[in-house]
DNA sequence: CTAGTGACTGTTT
DNA sequence: AAAACAGCCACTA
C-alpha cells in the first residue's frame, strides 16, 4: 500500500465528487476520513496544480459562497463558469444551492 | 520557541 | 443577519 498523505486524501475525496454536483470543505474533510480538518483541505487545493484531474472548482463553503479570493477575482470567475458548465448555476446572491447541488454520499445525480 | 494567518465550520450571543 | 469563540493543521516571520 502506497503511503497517502493527507493531501492525496484530499485529491481523492475531491475526485470523487460527480460531475453536476459540489460538496464543502468540511464535507470533504469527512469523506477523507479527517473531520474538522476543512482547513487542510483549503490548503491543499491552494497548493494543487491544475492537472485537469482534480475538479477543485465543485469545492464550495459551507454556505454555498465561492471562497476563492483572488486580487481581481478572476479565480472566482473562473470556478463560476466551471460550474456553470456543468450545470450548476448560481443564485441572485452569487451562492450555489446546496439544497439543490450538493453531493450527497451514494446518491447519484 | 511563539505568534499570526489562511480556498473553513459549527455553535452560541 | 452578523459577530464572537473555539477547534484543527501547516506554513512563515
Amino acid at each position: 500500500m502506497a503511503a497517502r498523505t493527507p493531501e492525496e486524501r484530499i485529491y481523492r475525496a475531491v475526485m470523487r465528487i460527480p460531475p453536476g454536483r459540489v460538496a464543502t470543505y468540511g464535507q470533504i474533510a469527512r469523506v477523507a476520513g479527517m473531520p474538522r480538518h476543512h482547513r487542510q483541505v483549503g490548503r491543499a487545493l491552494r497548493g494543487l496544480v491544475d492537472d485537469g484531474l482534480v475538479p477543485w472548482h465543485r469545492v464550495v463553503s459551507a454556505s454555498g459562497t465561492i471562497s476563492l479570493r483572488s486580487a481581481d477575482g478572476s479565480a472566482e470567475r473562473e470556478q463560476r463558469q466551471r460550474l456553470a458548465r456543468e450545470g450548476v448555476v448560481l443564485d441572485a446572491r452569487g451562492r450555489v444551492s446546496l439544497a439543490r447541488f450538493q453531493w450527497k454520499r451514494g446518491v447519484a445525480p
